[in-house]
DNA sequence: CTGTGGTTGTGAATCGTTTAAATTCGCGTG
DNA sequence: CACGCGAATTTAAACGATTCACAACCACAG
């Protein structure tokens, strides 16, 4: 038999009103009363049934993430994993639940499910990843009256609420590091243009580049280690002047390696805009930049739980990446 | 303006109850006012508050699962990505939503949120991975009546819904390769052998040896990459009588790949208990066995909901795994 | 004209919690 | 002793759906 605010207030003696404000510590009762029901609720293990109190208070104390990728990239790409792990010990601490979605790629499939949660009204609130040129979702959340927070860069503004990553930072200190390295025609091998993030790290790139006098050329491919490499075999096939190359991700930078080691290709550097395991693991190990997904996770909830309570949101900055420099920053030698 | 079911009912001229039994393709009301509630439910965007609903019938269309690994270890499997994508797809389709908790892995941490999760009736449901011997968790869901299928094998029974997983034949299909392969000893660096499924499989490498006339060494191990490469440098030293390795996951194949370059002992035979991207991209690639988590988190959510509606589950066999044979896969010379 | 049965529909209770408003009570004060 | 005040407590109305029991209506057989 379940144990309610009703039983309690039942086997004590007193009306639901009396109980409630006991358990919630609302003024209005006695310490003495306040003690009485404490007891016996935790004697018998009384929790506040979570939809009954999101009916009356209407608020379910869950927050949603939409994830957009399909499957096969989400099981290869540690990034996410990392991030949902940040992510929810900050949930786990404020008393929240995480709602998780994953949709595939296809265009619309997301918009759909924070329609859908918006008048089911089952998430409080969303997060916002991968956001794309002209996104048509912060709109969208806007108009639902949905609040959210979106990770995103300076360089394309969202409008709303945006936990942001320093991409003009990252980029100068890539940059940075290959011209110490001597290089002076760098490959960027950038995910899909669609997402924001990765137009931004292009004109990052592309300003940094020129702030340094260094010559950079961009090659759209997608996040997979198979384009990536053959990618990578065509540019050299055809006469590429870059001794360096940065890659969007992890896996097209393994993919990268593997291009260059099977070409005999070893003087090129390589350079991972993404850490993880498998920048370390594999031979030689890849430089990367390390951007803490945990922590950012971390970061961007404790954002969003201040948009939620009415906060002006105190932390809006990512924590700075690290450059791990690996096997892979190899010289120019001309 | 929330439009809700008093709403329509108003504006219909209606009782609620005739427009509750017409938007749940209820019997009870005639065909054309069905129609016209459905016209104007439509119209109006209208959507069952969650809360409501669940409030009302003692249900909530949400099933939970309570990650117990430490975030690091999570970040770097991708085996528990894909296994959720599979989750998730499925009940993207059946309308129900994902709650994700992830919890550090102190004993007890866990079974804490099954007990809120039951007592706030958040969820309808529970999946129970990386089973521990004598898990207390069947026994804690099955006190709470908290519906759950666990993920385990035929050789640790657990008294409740269980999707099996047939280790013997994997086990007797590793030993097979094996032996093909000429080793006669072989060395098995499982993982902690508190998860049930690691005393299982190691029970079962011992009892296909058996068979094969192998002669298997078993060595515990963590998952990590770090402390299998350290225990494969101090077996070796040892004067270790294997010529083939097995280990519980990829991230340790790494570890003993590592450690067999360092040493020169190439001729070593490795097998990862697990595929992944990883056991692709490294230098030598690593045999594996395939195990398609996607493939059993969509099997395994089917027989979860099919417990939730009271069906008697019909599916509650793993789908075999596959033995990937790659560059470690190498012949025994004496 | 009455009784039976089948469709449509409504009223009201219920799920468990919150909360505004009303009530009771004790007690010090003028 | 009446009065007023604040604290403690209760009443009752939400929140938005579901569902049981019943009412109204019509048709039709006896």
């Amino acid at each position: 038999m379940r144990v309610t605010i009703n039983g309690l207030a039942a086997q004590l003696g007193l009306s639901k009103a009396s109980v409630s404000y006991a358990l919630n510590g609302q003024p209005g009762v006695s310490d003495v009363t306040r003690e009485r029901v404490l007891a016996l609720a935790t004697e018998l293990g009384w929790y506040p049934s979570s939809s009954a109190r999101a009916l009356s208070r209407s608020r379910t104390d869950a927050i949603g993430i939409v994830l957009k990728r399909d499957p096969e990239l989400l099981g290869s790409e540690p990034y996410y994993m990392s991030l949902l792990a940040g992510v929810e010990s900050v949930l786990l601490q404020a008393d929240q639940t995480l709602l998780l979605r994953m949709v595939g790629s296809e265009k619309g499939r997301d918009t759909v499910v924070y329609q859908k949660w918006s008048a089911e009204r089952r998430a409080d609130g969303v997060m916002l990843f991968d956001l794309i040129v002209d996104d048509e979702r912060p709109g969208l959340l806007e108009r639902l009256g949905l609040p959210y927070v979106a990770h995103g860069s300076r360089m394309t503004p969202v409008g709303g609420p945006t936990f942001i990553y320093d991409l003009e930072h990252e980029a100068s200190m890539i940059v940075g590091h290959f011209a110490e390295l001597g290089h002076l025609d760098i490959l960027h091998l950038t995910g899909p243009q669609i997402f924001a993030h990765e137009s931004d790290r292009r004109r990052a790139i592309s300003a940094a580049a020129g702030r340094a006098a260094l010559r950079p050329v961009f090659v759209e491919c997608d996040y997979t280690m198979e384009r990536a490499e053959a990618t990578t075999r065509e540019l050299l096939g055809a006469d590429l002047a870059a001794t360096a190359i940065i890659t969007s991700n992890d896996v097209m930078a393994l993919g990268v390696a593997s291009a260059l080691r099977a070409l005999g290709r070893a003087n090129i550097a390589i350079l991972s805009w993404d850490d993880s395991l498998l920048c370390r693991i594999v031979t030689p190990t890849i430089t990367a930049l390390a951007r803490f997904p945990e922590e950012q996770g971390r970061r961007s909830t404790r954002m969003l739980l201040d948009v939620l309570a009415g906060v002006d949101p105190s932390e809006i900055l990512a924590s700075p990446s690290e450059l791990i420099v690996r096997e892979t920053s190899v010289r120019n030698e001309k």
